[in-house]
This record gives structure tokens, sequence and C-alpha cells, in this order.
DNA sequence: ACATAATCGAGACGGTACGTCTGGTCTTTAC
DNA sequence: GTAAAGACCAGACGTACCGTCTCGATTATGT
């Protein structure tokens, strides 16, 4: 009746996070473009085969990283509008600046690499839509999104905004810039004149 | 009016089309995850001496082979109403599709490298800033977008929109999503009711 | 009598001597001059990262090489005269005649790199020296070598004439070439007339 | 009657001897090994292909500037006997010790490039052999040579023991070792007891 | 004067090998 | 079986020179 295990010695939960610590200490410090394996297993104090035999690259490793320190997640907040969730939605979320480096180079890793953009879109954005998209259901409940408006597109316009900001770094990701983006999604979202 | 040439034997513009041309190959055949310096020269027949003399990275030559590539712009549609002009353009954007794994590699270098990340900003993308800007400039004039709304936004709208279903390839970017997000941008540049 | 190992994996010495072999065929057929760690790696089907980690320079894979090969030594003759001694020393030395360019391409390399310089009078070059100085102390003993002659200098002139043929090849390194080095050697050792 | 010369641009000597001045420079600034072609036109501001014109390779550059150096010549001593012509002959060639780093390269050269290396054998090799045997002839002709010795071998001596300690630099090149060396040459060349 | 012809500085060009770096895999011993 | 250590094959990196080539400019000879 014991929980059944395989044999063998099993895995290491402190290897594991010592990994996990080392890759975001490699990345604060160099930075994505020059985060390597080698060097992550270096600095954990671990052998190169003990991250390959989990993770199938040094971005899924980011990955790991990042959700774990994602704990504190952003809160969805509730304020009875659209436009005073949104703006909250977005001020927490640009609050968040210092991932911007880990975000970007996870985007560039998925971009070259189509087995890990699964893994980034399933594990880690579809979440952040998940989110964002509970804000717009409750606001399409209380009738302040016009029926013609398909409420995915509006995600993608809200993150669509975010990213192309994030990558191209053309503009400012303030507080301001969110309550202009949330006044933008409000309007398109509204009912239309006549 | 001087004609003082520098001495020494001439850049020769056939060796330069070659190498663009060898890249465009390389990049259809193989993706840009799989590109490199050496695979260039050596298709062009070039020594990869010669691609490092007058390119800094292979970015900086991909992102050359777009733009010799370009010489087919996306013309900028002029047909009275702001709908009819971003259906037009988004349409006309979207059916490069071809184009699709470059821009997505040309981006992902921008993410890992800074400095490419400028020239790809102000010899590509804010080339198509500009041009959709002139059609939301002419819809401004007639009246078509509402004083409180920044154009710059709509921009970003419109491109953040683009890049993120480009990066991301969760949702189509065909002629009907064109049109969808033409109708959205109008009503979110429009007057509000009350 | 510890059984300590080093962690790690340990060096192969099938790699080791697949390189050296390489080397060594690769000087035959193409000479020293040709040789290049590039050529070696590909043909002994190794890295060439293997190479740098066991050796700093192409010269001392050859020169390794040389040493492996070198296990049939030339063996020290005791014919009882230095005259026979001598005669059968060189005309052992000129057999290996198809050592040549190897020797002649090692040479090279010392003269050009005082680090590599080193390496070779240590590991190759006092040995010989140590073998004729041999025979000289044996001469010397039984009186054949008179008392202000420095068996040093016998042996300079010995080895100086070899080089100084196998190097500018305008002279034979026959046998009879031996037996009249053989000749002089003697004639310069023995005692002064008044 | 006029000395035919050909049409065209003449070669310029003042270009020549920049060549050769920025050749000696490098070499003793650098050394032989770290001497390029490339450096030696950048110092004489002169083009690559003014080198190649006239020079088949670098050696033959630095021999041209050994040769072009080498006016002062090693006088050739005339005392009456061989040992004294001998140990004269001596001094003044380890007088010029700073020739060294050139000879040695130049030979490494010649060893890795036999068509060098007759260049370097008939223009300047044989040439100081001439001058050695001129001595030896007189002192033959002076009967301190005996018949059965020849001199070319004890040319090879000589000369052996010079390159050999040049190459190994093992032992000094002192005017002792001079005094030595002669010694030993008038013990070889002179009658044997019995 | 003006063509002809060779030289010169400059520097681009196709190549080749360099020595380094990282990626993934494999092979040890220790636990 | 997992882990650390580190050797191994593979192959691209960016650099350095090689020897050749193409420019314009210069400097002679032969009309």
């Amino acid at each position: 009746m014991t929980g059944d295990r395989q044999p063998g010695r099993p895995r290491s939960e402190a290897v594991r996070q010592a990994i996990l610590a080392a890759a975001a200490d490699e990345l604060t410090e160099k930075g994505y473009a020059a985060l390597t394996v080698e060097g992550i297993a270096a600095r954990a104090g671990a052998g190169k085969q003990t991250i390959y035999r989990w993770w199938p690259s040094k971005a899924d490793v980011v990955l790991d990283a990042l959700l774990e320190a994602a704990a504190s997640r952003i809160s969805i907040p509730d304020n009875g509008t659209l436009r005073a969730d949104l703006t909250a939605f977005l001020a927490a979320t640009f609050r968040q600046r210092s991932q911007r480096p880990i975000l970007v180079g996870l985007m560039a890793e998925a971009l070259l690499d189509p087995v890990f953009a699964q893994q980034f879109r399933d594990r880690f954005l579809f979440g952040r839509r998940a989110a964002l998209r509970g804000i717009l259901d409750r606001a399409a409940q209380r009738g302040e999104i016009s029926a013609d408006v398909r409420i995915e597109l509006l995600i993608d316009v809200v993150y669509g905004v975010l990213w192309y900001r994030l990558l191209l770094d053309h503009a400012p990701l303030s507080e301001a810039a969110g309550r202009e983006l949330a006044a933008l999604v409000v309007r398109a979202a509204g009912q239309q004149v006549s």
C-alpha cells in the first residue's frame, strides 16, 4: 500500500531550485542573450547533464524560473467599470518592469524555436490572456461591450500594444500610457453612435 | 559637385547583391535560426570577411535583403474613408505572408541585440508606421478621428495586433481579420456618443 | 596505494592515439608546412577542441607522434673502439631518413616559437645527445679522448654536421659520410702529436 | 647606343629601400614569426602588390634586407696560421649576434619552403662557405691540412657547430667558444700521430 | 601634345586556418 | 537512477593574412 516509488535516487528538489536561481541570477547579470547552459550549470554547481535531463533548452529553464517567481501574480481587479478595471490591470502589469528583459528574451526564443513557442504560449501567455478575459467578460455582462466586438480581439489589442511597446521600446509603459490605452479600449468596446 | 573618389578598389555591387540573394535563399530554405554567416558566404561564393566588412551581423544582412526586396512597397491606398483605407492597407500587408519568417527572425534578433534593434526600428519599422500614419492623418483631416485620440496610439494598436499575431501565431492574419481590426480602429477613433 | 581518481570522464587513450596517428599520416602525405590542426582533427574524427585541450600547438602534437614512433630507439653500440661505435651510431641514425621531413618541420617550428623550442630540446634533442655522450664517455674512459677536448664540443660537432646537412641538404647523409665524420671526430679527439 | 629602356614608369628605388627598411624594422620589433607582408607594406607606406611584384615571399624580402645590410662583410683574415685565421674568422662571425633572429627566421623559412631554401643557399650560405673555404685552402697550401681530410667536411664542421648552436641556443657563441672550435678544427685537420 | 605602358598606393575580394565558444552527448565515480 | 565532473564530436564564431584583383594617379618613353 505504500505510494509506489520508482527505484533509484529521486530527483533532488534542491538542485532544481539551485538551477532556477542560477538562471535568474545569470539573467539579471548578463542578460538573456549571453545566457548559456554551461554558465547556469557552473553557477548552480550542477552538471550540464542534469539540466538537459529536465529541461529541453535554456529557454525552458528561464520560463520555469519566471513562473516560479510569478507566485506573486497580478491580482484581477474588480472596480465595477471596465475603464477602472483595465486601468488597474495595466498599471499592475506595467509595474513589473523588472521582468522586461526576461520576457523579451523568452519571446525572442519563442520566435526562433517553435517547440518552445508552444510552451511559452500555453504556460505563460495564455494565462495572462485569461486574466484579462476575466475583466472583459465581466464588462460584457454589465453591457459595457458591444455585441459586435469580439472579446478575443480586444485582448489582442491590449496585449498587442503592450508587447509591441515592450519589444520596440519606442514609447513608455507608464501609468499614463495605461490610462490612455484603457480609454481607447473602452471607446472601441462601447456602443456605436448611430 | 567634386568628383572625388576614395582610393582603392571600389566595392563590388555584384558581390553585394549576391550576398543579399544568398541570405534570402538560405533563409527560405533553412529558416532564420539556422542561418549562418558561413553559409551565406559559401552560397554567395564570397569570403566571410567581405560580409563582415559591410555588415556588423547576419541580422543586418537579412534586413538589407528585406529592404531590397521591399522595392515592391505596400502602396498607400486612398479610398475616401478610414475604414476602406485601413482595410486595404491591412489586406496588402497580410498578403505578404511569405515575409513572415524573415520578419519574425529579425524581430527575434532585435530583441536580443539592442544595437540591431535600433537599425530595425529606424530602417524598417518606422517606415511602415509612417505609411500607416499617412492614412490616419488624412482621416483626421476629414474629421474621422476624435481630437482626444492620439494617432500614435492608433498606430500602436494596428501594428501591435499585427505583430502580436505574427509572433504568437494564435490567430489568423486573414483578410477577414483585417476587416475586423479596421472596424475596431474606426470605432475607437470615432466620436464618442455623449 | 589510494585509488583516488579525479571525477569526470577520463581522457580517452584511443582518441589520443587516433590524433597522433592522423598527424603522422597528414605529415607524410602533405608535409609539415601544409599541416593544420583542422586537418588532423578531421582525419582523426576528433573535435578541434580535443586537440587544443591536450596540446598547445600542432608542433607539440607532431613531437608526441615522433616520440611515440621512436619507441624503436637507436640502440647504443658498444664495439670497443670509438671509431667503430661512432660509425655504427651514425649509420643507425642516418638510416632513419624517413623522419627527415618531421625533424626538419619540428626544427622550423622551434626556430619560430621559443616555447616549443624548449620542449623540442628537452624532450627530443637532449635525449639524442645523451645517447652520443654515452659512447664518448666510454671512449674517454678507454683513454681515446684527449683531456683538453670537451666532450660536449664533440657532441656539437657530430650533431652540428648532422643537422647542418639535414637542413641544407647540400651533402649526402650516407653511410660513407658517417664513416668520414667518425674518422674526423676520432682524429680531433685523439692525442696531439707534440 | 643608349641603354635601351623599356617604356612605362620605371621601378622606384626609393620604394624598394623603404620596403627593405620596413622589413628590417618590423623584424627587430616583432621578430620573424610575427612578420607579415601586410605589416611590411603598411609600415613602408607601400601597397601589398608592390611587394608581391618584386619578391615571391616575405622571406625573400628579408633575405634581400639581410644582404643589403651585409655590405659590411666579414673580412677574410690572413694571419699566417690556420688557428689564427679561424679564430679571427669565428670571432668576426660571432660578433654579429644581432643578426641571430634574422638568420634563424630565414633558416626556418628555408626548412618549410624548398623554393626559398635554394635562394637562401645560393645567395647567402654558399657565400659564407666560400669565405671559410678561402682560409682553409690557404692552410692546405701551407701544409696544415692532412691530405685525407676533405676541406668541405671541415667547412661542415665549422658551420655545423655554428648553426647548431645558433638554432639550439644551448651553448654560447662567445669568443672563447670560437677559440675552442678553432683549436678542434686545427687538431682534426692536422697530421695523424702514427 | 598625346598616346602607350608600367609602377605605385589603396583597398576590396575569395580563400583558408586560426583559436575560442557553446551545444548536446557520453562516460566515469559517488551516493 | 540521479548527480557532479568533465571529456568528447561537431560546427559556427569573428579575426588575421594570404595572394589576386581593380581602381585612379603618377611617371617614364615614343611619337
